[in-house]
DNA sequence: CGGGTGACTATAA
DNA sequence: TTTATAGCCACCC
């Protein structure tokens, strides 16, 4: 059960700088946070840190996608429908909830 | 210390 | 291609 925002956490602000490194119109997994991050194999530690972002944050989680290519988030779910507008929006090709490989990088 | 959970990943059928 | 299993890290009870 998610509790407070912990964040004084080091490795969470390690998290947001990495995902806020990401360029406008570019993509990353989990995994790749992670390892950026200097924490390989904490791909969901990363997930969990998204998720506790709070609605105004100015952090583009929306880059953050799974090692699939594929919006991790419930496809019934808010989020889900406001990352693809946003990647589309910065130019992400998005089809049958697929990303363009060509689109990772950091 | 043990068990359960989650915006994960890699590998095997 | 899909689903099943196992490994992974942090947090909660």
């Amino acid at each position: 059960m998610m509790r407070d925002e912990r964040v004084h956490n080091p490795a969470y602000e390690l998290i947001w700088q990495v995902v806020a490194a990401i360029p406008p119109g570019k993509v990353a997994t989990y995994g790749q946070v992670a390892q950026m991050a200097g924490m390989p194999g904490a791909a969901r530690m990363v997930g969990r840190c998204l998720s506790q972002l709070p609605s105004e944050t100015k952090l583009p989680w929306f880059r953050v996608i799974n090692a699939r290519g594929r919006v991790s988030l419930p496809v019934d779910s808010e989020g889900y429908a406001k990352q693809v507008v946003l990647l589309q929006e910065e130019g992400v090709v998005v089809l049958n909830g697929r990303i363009s490989l060509a689109k990772f990088g950091c």
